[in-house]
DNA sequence: ACAATCCATCGAAATGTATCGATGGGTCGT
DNA sequence: ACGACCCATCGATACATTTCGATGGATTGT
């Protein structure tokens, strides 16, 4: 017989129902947050936040001191979260907030940013 | 003689004013949205914003099927960023959200979870 | 056609993160 | 003092992220 009684069980942290947290939301909005987890993307985010006009890479690339593949890099996460899209002019890709931003992560922004 | 003149520049993006972002805020924020950046830790949030008191890390570790260790280590994410706060009350360690929580990050958190 | 530019992608390197088991310091009943 | 519990830390491992240089497709001016 390895295993003597089971010990008896002290009483726990009482509280037993802590409220629940939907996984599904808890999934999603991690998502969202990781996107917004690099102070380069949130440069990114703000600048299109703050400006008028779609801005393109090359703007970017002028201000950041990142090198182009890295800023691709990053627009791309960002665009796979949905929080830009892109629009190719020319030569240029031009980037802007997406516009079908739903009014809770446009909210979000604004806390965020200004 | 190396080089050939240099070439003449095509005209670049044109809005050469992008919107200049702090760098400083940008650095602050991505350690905020960092620590909201994983599930675990948005959970553990969401219970503390929503339980009206302070929860013992027990009891998150019965319903969150996770190890200890890994659910300390996220708690203490948490604490870095100033999002919570832990007390200690006999065996237990009770943890609450932060009390000092400025108005901006309880705004965000609100958006987030509600 | 050619040269120059913009950009996305690939492959690689360095760094950071999530997760666990093992350990040890506290704190309480018995 | 002992056993049982809570918890934070350490060390290790697996995985993800950031960053770059090199490359190649696309587009335009000459």
């Amino acid at each position: 017989m390895p295993l003597k009684e089971l010990p008896v069980l002290r009483q726990r942290g009482v509280s037993s129902g802590l409220p629940d947290v939907d996984e599904a939301w808890a999934e999603r909005t991690s998502e969202l947050m990781k996107a917004l987890a690099d102070p380069t993307r949130l440069t990114m985010v703000a600048s299109l936040w703050k400006a008028e006009a779609p801005i393109c890479i090359c703007d970017i690339t002028a201000g950041l001191d990142l090198s182009q593949p890295t800023l691709s890099h990053h627009m791309r996460k960002l665009k796979d979260a949905r929080l830009v899209e892109s629009e190719k002019r020319g030569i240029w890709m031009y980037y802007r907030l997406a516009r079908d931003l739903d009014a809770n992560t446009r909210n979000l922004l604004s806390r965020l940013i200004d």
